[in-house]
RNA sequence: GCACCCGUAGCUCAGUCGGAUAGAGCGCUGCCCUCCGAAGGCAGAGGCCAGAGGUUCGAAUCCUCUCGGGUGCGCCA
């Protein structure tokens, strides 16, 4: 239950009754927490949205309003303040039910109620012709914290890894692997420019020699590459799921060499009978002219009905797909599973290819179904404090395991969420793998860790049973009166509207900062009890007011532990 | 040439559908453990929010242009 929420509903429905306005002027009514405390619990802009609509004085409404606000119980007082703002003050009531919220629903504090809606969130969908790497890292992080946030925000959520495993750089893969076969079994190679030297596959070809001995070698070269191709790829999934699952990271794949074969041809009758797919000519590409271009018939999709630059030949002049008319599949193949929303979460480098995945959606669901596309920037890796380039050709790369060993999976996932999607972030391999203390995920822990400590101390000096939530249902709160309780309280309340706003914009990275600001308030509030005795949260001496404090403590841990499940990391109770 | 993203403290970044005196971490200065975990806290210094116009009660936030940096732009995948 989000209490704040209630309260602005009332407030709209109040005003609704009272003015009449339009809904677009309802909806920009706010009621937050202003960044100056002294102006109050909560503020509302209602009056100074208002006035314009009703041609009236911001500060009359304001008068108005102020003096329907203050007959509600849950408020003590208003006041009015500068062009038009209604400052108020909530009872310390009001505040205190949200600690009896949190009491009650425990696990599911910031959730809503689950509905019937689903979605499908795609992200990562690396080549699998080798192992993850660190690029890889950062929309496997953000995609997952978003399959999170839709969960709790009651989706029905689908995690989507697709495969692309039909393409012409599988064939290459497989020569390669094929290669470090022959060379397992004592033959001389040297591997072209054009394909993967990569080491993994050297242990790939060891595993062929184990399986296949030198039998492969009988067989036609055809033959013998789709044996090694499905073996290779088989063993290349394996090595993603895993390094996937040491992140904390499940998801279901999805293969192109599937949805290809899949029965969607409705869906391109549908495209061709609305004339979005055609037979023509595309003009020649803008910028640098290419001499040996010519001018061909081929079938296109109208892509810039929808807001793209260009339309989109789907078939080569030799009658194969492109790349794309197998994404226009794999696209139909998702809405054929009848998801309500999609979402993708893709790297910086497919950015010019957003336009189009949206068009194909668009068109295809008639414009029912929004598809956002997240596109994450650049990880620029530093490395002996000088930039550090990863080569897939070249081998050098740095393993997305190797780095999960060296850290655990919660410092790369908070990390991953110190700043928004589209923002650079700069990956400094010294310092993450040498002084995992400099992570910020410690300190969100660290006071998590420092709240399990306190109930710990509590239980043994009050027993197991009193310190159960639902005996601290039963303390009374009024004696949380300090500043700085209050403040924390205010702060946990927020939360299911924090995660509303996360959800809503698709911010995964919201939900990391606000745990380090609830971590620093409660740091704060711990050390006032070094200098002020009466303000440590076991006092013995008084424990009425010590269970009030245990119920605010449980209350910080719990929130404390919501959002890191969110962001899929491990709340510890001891560091 | 075109499209998208970014430009906020020395560095790395937050900043809610436009709200009141622009914040945090790191680094720097000085304090706080006889006392629930100092992997913490408190205080201080540090800003023309890249620049210029515009929109309005009100702009870091929205619009236009300019300047910087990044990514992408094929009948490749």
């Amino acid at each position: 239950m989000d209490i704040i929420a209630n309260l602005l509903a009332r407030l709209r429905e109040n005003i609704a009754e009272i003015y009449q306005p339009s809904p677009q002027t309802l909806e920009r009514i706010s009621l937050e927490r202003p960044k100056n405390p002294e102006h109050g619990c909560l503020a509302t802009n209602a009056a100074m949205i208002l006035a314009k609509e009703l041609k009236k004085n911001p500060r009359e409404i304001a008068q108005e309003i102020s003096r329907l606000l203050s007959s509600w119980d849950e408020i003590h007082n208003t006041d009015i303040a500068g062009p038009g703002f209604i400052n108020v003050h909530m009872t310390n009531s009001f505040w205190h039910s949200v600690i009896h919220i949190i009491l009650k629903e425990k696990n599911n504090y910031g959730k809503q109620p689950t509905h019937n809606k689903t979605i499908n969130v795609e992200y990562i969908s690396a080549n699998p012709t080798g192992p993850l790497h660190v690029a890889h890292a950062r929309g496997a992080v953000i995609g997952d914290v978003i399959a999170n946030l839709f969960s709790w925000s009651g989706y029905q959520v689908s995690r989507e890894f697709y495969v692309n495993d039909a393409g012409a750089q599988i064939n290459i893969f497989a020569q390669s692997a094929f290669l470090r076969y022959k060379e397992a079994l004592g033959i001389n190679i040297s591997i072209p420019d054009d394909h993967y030297p990569g080491e993994y596959l050297i242990d790939v070809g060891q595993e062929l020699k184990e399986t296949y001995s030198d039998s492969l070698l009988s067989l036609t070269e055809q033959d013998a590459l789709q044996k090694v191709k499905d073996f290779a790829l088989k063993s290349m999934i394996a090595l993603i799921k895993k390094d996937l699952e040491d992140l904390g990271i499940s998801q279901n794949f999805v293969y192109e060499s599937t949805v290809i074969n899949a029965p969607l041809k409705s869906y391109i009758d549908t495209l061709h009978k609305k004339k979005l797919i055609y037979d023509g000519y595309l003009e020649p590409p803008k910028g640098q002219v290419d001499p040996s271009w010519k001018s061909k018939k081929l079938r296109i999709f109208a892509s810039t009905k929808f807001g793209d630059d260009v339309d989109r030949p789907l078939f080569k002049d030799d009658h194969t797909p492109t790349y794309f008319g197998n994404d226009l599949l794999y696209h139909a193949h998702k809405i054929s599973r009848g998801y309500d929303q999609l979402i993708n979460v893709l790297g910086a480098d497919h950015g010019g290819y957003v336009k189009r995945l949206q068009a194909v959606v668009e068109a295809l669901s008639d414009g029912r179904i929004p598809y956002p596309i997240i596109i994450c920037q650049i990880v620029r890796l530093s490395k002996d404090g000088k930039p550090f380039v990863m080569s897939k050709r070249a081998g050098s790369f740095i393993r997305l395991s190797d780095l999960t060993q060296i850290t655990g999976p919660d410092a790369i996932r908070f990390f991953m969420l110190t700043r928004k999607a589209d923002a650079h972030i700069d990956f400094n391999i010294d310092i993450v793998t040498q002084q995992t203390q400099d992570n910020p995920v410690f300190y969100v822990q660290y006071a998590h860790a420092r709240c399990c400590s306190i109930l710990r101390l509590a239980k043994e000096h009050y027993g197991e049973e009193s310190i159960s939530p639902e005996q601290l249902l039963h303390a009374d709160l009024s004696s949380l009166s300090h500043h700085a309780e209050k403040n924390i309280i205010r702060r946990i309340a927020l939360f299911p509207n924090i995660v509303n706003a996360s959800t809503l914009h698709i911010e995964p990275h919201r939900i990391a900062f606000y745990s380090r600001e609830l971590a620093a308030d409660f740091h704060s509030l711990w050390n006032l009890g070094n200098s002020q005795h009466e303000l440590r949260f076991i006092n013995q001496e008084n424990v009425p007011h010590t269970m009030a404090r245990l119920a605010l403590v449980f209350s910080v841990r719990q929130t404390l532990a919501n959002s890191l499940h969110i962001l899929g990391i491990s709340p510890l109770s001891s560091l």
